[in-house]
DNA sequence: ACCACACCTGACTAATTGGTTAATATTTTC
DNA sequence: GAAAATATTAACCAATTAGTCAGGTGTGGT
């Protein structure tokens, strides 16, 4: 037997426990914050003893470190990449869709993310912290070309980056707030589309591509 | 001699310890998190010892719904009103400069007001909840009467706030990822009015009112 | 059957931490 | 300047918690 299929057989067991355990400890980061998420509070999520989730990670850190991992994973996947190829308009809706999409399906990874920045990114690799740097200015010399050309507006690039960033980004974070003003006790499918048609609406028209 | 007078002799020292102390705490806070931020860390940076804290303030919770407080009330007053007598052009800018300027300049408040909605706003008493919901649509009726008088363009009000609450947050509650993104130290104060210009611009232009 | 290895877990420990207390010092008031 | 109120602080304690460990149980391969 090939290590490949060892590993495909003992890991099965070893990946769905994780699973299990990196959910669990995401709610709960999410809610008590790093300090305040016990490994026994993890544990009575999952509904598996203590030592067993420091049998598979080997202390509260790297159990951390795993739910950033993740988060990280899924973001490059949903929104690392920017249909570029059809113009400047095709771009930011998709890239708004994308990225409210991602904010609505997944709120618990964007509020880790948005926790872990506000307390000063201590636990972001360092390339982690530069990938994005990149990222955000390859996507920006993309959207100066389009200025250039005069296809739309001329908005700085980057802080039009932030602005959608944000925004979408705040239906996750601030999730709570907004069902509180908007009087609900939870988002529905519609709402995803409407804050879609919102923001493009009004990012497009103030990037003169109305 | 008057309570008054009693009041202000006796609670100077009272409360410039308090103020030290909160000061402290704030960026305690905010570094770690409410568990994370113990009694002792928060007398170390205030430079006091640790039964001092405890002296002024019953218990770390105590400490902590001061320094939301706090927020609160420093929010309600830098962008509680907005000016809404010379049309919606001049409420849009107002308001986005006031905020702009709050999450600049006081970038500690902001992150701490959103650590705790994002963690699910186990501390905010309700009236602080309804408060807002009250504030939102009293702003967003206006907003809507302006569209229906033909003075801006038809975007949801509500969602409206929201984007503007966002996008100017964002500067507080991101300032890391941000400088990083932008290789920066610091902001300058430049920054700021670049920040209020480009969020204007683009926003107006979204409502119709370039 | 049996071996090797992965998986599981109750019980324990050392360190941290919120909060108390009681004794001392300083300031205010008259 | 003495009494009263306020402020200060070291020492202590009980509770919590991350992580260890030793002794299990199951399981797949031969």
């Amino acid at each position: 037997m090939n290590s490949a299929n060892k590993e495909k057989k003992t890991g099965n067991i070893r990946a769905k426990s994780k699973v299990k355990i990196l959910s669990a400890a995401r709610t709960e980061f999410v809610i008590q914050g790093y300090k305040g998420a016990t490994v026994q509070s993890i544990a009575d999520r999952a509904e598996l003893p203590k030592a067993n989730i420091l049998y598979y990670f080997k202390n509260k850190e790297n159990i951390y470190h795993a739910v950033l991992e993740h988060t990280l994973e899924m973001w490059d996947q949903g929104i690392g990449t920017i249909e570029t190829d059809k113009g400047p308009k095709v771009a930011i809706e998709k890239f708004i869709a994308a990225k409210v999409r991602m904010s609505f399906n997944h709120p618990e990874s964007s509020k880790i993310y948005a926790m872990e920045i506000i307390q000063g990114a201590q636990h972001l690799k360092e390339y982690a912290r530069t990938y994005q740097r990149q990222w955000v200015r390859e996507k920006a010399k993309v959207f100066q070309q389009w200025i250039d050309n005069g296809e739309m507006a001329n908005v700085d690039p980057v802080h039009l980056i932030f602005l959608i960033w944000s925004a979408t980004q705040h239906y996750a974070d601030f999730e709570t707030q907004i069902l509180t003003i908007m009087n609900r006790a939870d988002f529905e499918e519609e709402d995803v589309e409407q804050v879609i048609n919102f923001l493009s609406d009004i990012i497009l028209r103030g990037c003169g591509l109305a």
